[in-house]
DNA sequence: TAGTAAACGAGACGGTACGTCTCGTCTTCTT
DNA sequence: AAGAAGACGAGACGTACCGTCTCGTTTACTA
């Protein structure tokens, strides 16, 4: 039925890793497309044909270096299993290719409503929705204190971070998510 | 000694007002200081001549437009006192004006680590700041769990504001706010 | 015996009429090789694989529509016989759909010698060509000017032609050609 | 009352040499705005500002290098002058620089009836007129036979010369135009 | 009351990147 | 094998702004 020459891997997974290496050396903003296809050997319509904006350029990256980042491990132990997933979005905010494309993506969003919620709805919306999730299946199993809002508490837990990366720049790291997780979690738990 | 005109304090006022009243209207990035300049009916090099970089004219509109707002009040009741800094703080992110600009000079920031520096002194760390201070004094008064850690805390009531500013797009009013001073801070009150 | 497909007369005379029809329309330069194809319904390669550019292209369509017009008439009258050639070649010179074609690729050889040589050879020397060759045998018959030098009467002849097509855009029509035959090759006859 | 910077006569000059530079060695299809400007050491917008098209560029540049030449000589003797002229034609049809900017214009203006009024109006209607008019005088004057069409008479000397510019790339010389006056003048002076 | 020097509006300048268009080639599937 | 379809690398198109640089003009201090 359908006819004529097929997308390029080829080209897609060139242009991706360019797209990321630019950034991650010259910040989100002065990674132009021009750049990133000259550094992919690419045409700009081969971009332009697949992507319609730089940010969904870098999304779309994210995405393939960080595919299964959605899962929410399960030992049993929700205190443990939050601290582990919230140490990998740190390893992600920290990581020195992916780090600027997120912060790119952030600052992109608030002047473009399309990237805000192309990015918010795969890259942070998921993340956030599975950690509401365990902790209200956790209230379930009486594990957790029913009273508390579960999405108060991913508030509580996740606007630190995106506070101390777009902000304040203050320091990031696994010790810090487990004061947040100390703070907020535990003292509901049973 | 010196001679010569002085500066125009009327083509400074213009340009900070154009400067609001085209980021309120087309968002910070489509902002440029061609159009600023144009709206303002000033040269753009008067633009250039005092001021560096686009988000300087706009952060020292925002603090021409908001100029006392570091002030923390003190009623001698603090859980009341931060939500009424907080809810100053809401107002800003909300208005239909300043919100834009809020966003996009932290946008601006994620590019620029001189955008960063400065608007971290100038506007979102001075008000971080009294909020610690008070919570310290607070512990000092006996009125405060004195094993909290009051940025932490501080953390916790603010992460959570920019968060949903930034990233979620959640509803941001009033009452989101009182729901976070009452679960971080109410418990700790003595 | 022989195997695999042979070229489509179809297509080829989709893609003539196509190249035609557009060019009449648009002109020849904005008559892309791309909406040639589209509009004939072929494949781009289909045109690129059995002609090297747009002006072979048209020029094939010329001899299509135009096949036995180096016919030079022989009615032993040489003012008349030329007269009748020269309606002929500004009746083409004039036609909606072939003038601009005639025009562009005179244009199209000014900037590419294979384009130059291909039209002189098979649009615009032989009817030269038949037209000297006239001349000379009727001076051999001593029914013209001996003296005369057949090469510059052809030039004389059709020089003006080109010249009112492509720079003065004057008026091109039989009673020109007339004129142009009267004070060229009539004061010449015996 | 005027105010802001000026033109720049030395960007004006850079450009219209690159303009003529890159003609003659490329071609007038492939002399590209983006190359003029790379060559002049300009911005694109430059020219942008101050020419619509490349063809306004290089008939620009044409007459500045060819400024007083719509001079028509008088020395009282009409064929001697009309050798002249031509002579000066054709040594611009064939400058290395200039022949090829003459033939792209003219082809040009076969896809672009602005590029077609504005080079007959400044570069070919010109050099046509004088001539007209010189033969017209010398009617009165007595010396050229009144009944001959004048129009008609320099569509007879210049038809050729851009027929064989433009179609049979003939020899173009001055032997070539004194055959043409002596076919066409010199049997009508009295 | 001049003279003078800096700031002003205006806008041209060399650049970079934008997003679109067409080029001529290459690849895939269909006939 | 030839064709329709269409992706590909390449690169020019004309536009928008960038930040710098003249231009006259206006303003306000200095002599």
């Amino acid at each position: 039925m359908s006819s004529g020459a097929r997308r390029s891997e080829e080209a897609r997974r060139a242009i991706l890793a360019s797209a990321l290496a630019i950034t991650g050396e010259l910040g989100y903003e002065r990674a132009s497309i021009e750049a990133i296809a000259r550094r992919a050997g690419s045409g700009k319509q081969t971009i332009y044909r697949w992507w319609p904006t730089k940010a969904a350029v870098l999304q779309e990256a994210v995405e393939d270096a960080n595919g299964a980042s959605t899962a929410f491990p399960d030992t049993g132990e929700v205190v443990g299993d939050l601290r582990s997933q919230m140490h990998g979005v740190v390893a992600f905010f920290v990581d020195p290719e992916l780090g600027p494309v997120f912060r790119g993506l952030i600052a992109a969003a608030q002047s473009d409503p399309e990237v805000a919620d192309a990015t918010l709805r795969s890259l942070f919306g998921p993340r956030r929705q599975v950690a509401i999730n365990r902790l209200v299946a956790e209230q379930q199993r009486g594990r957790l204190d029913p009273q508390a809002d579960a999405e108060l508490l991913v508030d509580l837990l996740y606007g630190p971070l995106y506070y101390r990366l777009l902000v304040t720049r203050g320091v990031l790291d696994d010790h810090y998510v487990d004061q947040l997780v100390s703070a907020v979690v535990v003292p509901l738990t049973r």
